[in-house]
RNA sequence: CGGGGCGUAGCACAGCCUGGUAGUGCGCUCGGUUUGGGACCGAGAGGUCGGAUGUUCGAAUCAUCUCGCCCCGACCA
């Protein structure tokens, strides 16, 4: 067996499959096109979703929890959100099984066939504004701000662990308002939330933008979205956020009686991150050592490995570095002391290697003798022997300066990998390399469209803080008010 | 749904062309020595070769059919 992973510039699909595997994130599932979450990387999960939660609530939000069944008359009633989803739907047809009777095993039962097929939620938008029917009657009852954490089933022809899964684990966000600028406001605010989780929390920068009309939610007026840079120089969004204006509202006949006592329709909201993001952590950091996590999403923050040869050794190792321990959770630290005398200290540093532990500890006979530990880091692979005095305060320091050190690199990676362009043999040359191109686009769908299929980039989205700065579009040549962002996606 | 690849031990693979005893490495079990970057030695356990049919004295190997998986496209968070 090779132990070593493969190259991360030789084969970038290998080499994350790979670290998917080795860090015991995540497997394919028996049902095709679902992933089995692992103990490991669930647990991240669990630390992202504990952030973005925690900064929903700070914004006003509360949880709540809607059916999993759509029925099939709900997904119509918005035509553009119908047509977008309808391709990627998994449909209850039925609700009983029974014995075969011309053989072994189960068929379904012809006699239980329901009289309106329910649809797996691919989103909630419909069943959520059903239900908002009944929440909305007054401008009182608004702004109505609700997530929901929950699985949804899109039916996808080609999966990818974490990336694109025929089900996956998000969060929904879906509000109400009473008038268009809050909503709009709204929007904008949920899209500022997951900037800041993924740039303070995934040590991610990210693009925040709006898409072009080919690429918005079925359903949306405007979706808003943050765009990273992975280490193969493609694209991936996110995380979105969409403005809905009234349609949603009308679709489901959402209306409130405003301040002038008049009726109007509720303005809409929806915003949603999923477990894409942790396939966004591991291509935006990892390297061909495995997983590199950054500190606040590391399930375990600290690893010690003591290094003995007989079991009084161990109990001496013990003994230093038990108070260390307890300094280290006083400090909010998560830290794995690892006695497993199964494993040899090279494996075990291998190993947390590749699960992307930020800091690792070793301790053996000579350190006790000289009272010095050895500090190893993640992020830049270096080893330092210091003095075990102070420890817990330094690593305290150390692990902030990981979580900054992450994002700076992956910073200047994308900095590296954005390229302003002006030509077409440019724009083609460089979208084989990869990364972010910043050009002049028409605005038309005709040019997107041909940009499209004669190079695969698409526009990611139209960035907020680009400046007006006038020029020709770079496939066209017709002036353009502005720069976007081109890229392969994920 | 198109194009390519692969199904042999828990995992990774060789054997197939040219039919004749089921192999290797990792992992696993037991014993011993080891332990500061994926330890070593010895002894073991583990297989209806994806499935079906056919050809043959004889099929992992040849033929036909079938099922499944992976990769590349179209679709998409």
């Amino acid at each position: 067996m090779s132990k070593a992973l493969p190259k991360r510039s030789e084969n970038y699909s290998e080499w994350y499959n790979e670290i998917v595997k080795r860090a015991d994130l995540a497997e394919n599932s028996a049902v095709r096109g679902c992933m089995i979450i692992k103990p490991y990387g669930y647990a991240i999960w669990e630390k992202m979703q504990r952030a973005l939660d925690d900064m929903f609530k700070a914004t006003g939000h509360q949880n709540a929890y809607f059916p999993l069944f759509v029925p099939k008359s709900f997904l119509e009633k918005e035509e553009e959100h119908a047509e977008g989803f309808a391709k990627e739907c998994a449909v209850v047809t039925h609700y009983r099984l029974k014995a075969n009777p011309d053989g072994k095993g189960l068929i379904v039962d012809p006699n239980a066939k329901l009289e309106e097929e329910l649809i797996i939620r691919p989103t909630s938008e419909t069943v959520i504004w059903n239900a908002y029917k009944g929440w909305i009657q007054s401008w009182r009852d608004l702004p109505l701000l609700i997530n929901q954490w929950a699985n949804v089933v899109r039916w996808e022809m080609r999966t990818r662990v974490f990336l694109r899964t025929a089900e996956f684990l998000w969060q929904e966000g879906h509000t109400a308002h009473a008038t268009e600028t809050e909503a709009i406001e709204e929007t904008l605010k949920m899209l500022g939330v997951y900037a800041t989780f993924a740039e303070e929390w995934m040590a991610m920068p990210v693009i925040k933008g709006i898409k072009s009309a080919s690429e918005r939610f079925a359903g949306a007026v405007d979706t808003y979205c943050i765009e990273a840079l992975m280490q193969d120089g493609k694209a991936l969004q996110s995380g979105t956020s969409h403005f809905l204006g009234q349609n949603f509202a009308r679709s489901f006949d959402v209306q409130f009686v405003n301040k002038e006592n008049t009726l109007e329709y509720a303005w809409a909201t929806s915003w949603g991150v999923s477990t894409r993001l942790m396939g966004a952590l591991i291509m935006a950091h990892s390297d061909d050592n495995g997983l590199v996590l950054p500190p606040k999403l590391a399930p375990i923050q600290v690893v010690i490995v003591p290094i003995y040869r007989a079991a009084e050794d161990l109990q001496k190792i013990d003994e230093h570095v038990m108070p260390i321990i307890e300094e280290l959770k006083a400090l909010g630290i998560s830290v794995k002391y690892d006695t497993d005398d199964k494993f040899k200290p090279g494996y075990k540093f291998a190993e947390y290697e590749l699960r992307g532990v930020p800091v690792r500890l070793a301790v053996g006979m000579r350190d006790l003798e000289n009272n010095t530990v050895e500090v190893a880091r993640r992020d830049t692979l270096t080893k330092d022997t210091r003095s075990f005095d102070g420890i817990a305060g330094h690593i305290g320091a150390l692990l902030d300066e990981i979580q900054v050190n992450i994002y700076q690199k992956a910073f200047a990676f994308r900095k590296e990998n954005t390229f302003e362009v002006d030509t077409w043999e440019d724009f083609k040359t460089q979208i084989e390399a990869g990364g972010f191109i910043s050009a002049h686009w028409d605005g038309t769908n005709e040019t997107e469209e041909a940009i499209k299929s004669e190079t695969k980039a698409t526009i990611r989205c139209i960035p907020l803080d680009a400046t007006e700065e006038a020029g020709k579009d770079v496939y066209s040549g017709k002036p353009s008010k502005q720069r976007v962002i081109f890229a392969r996606s994920y």
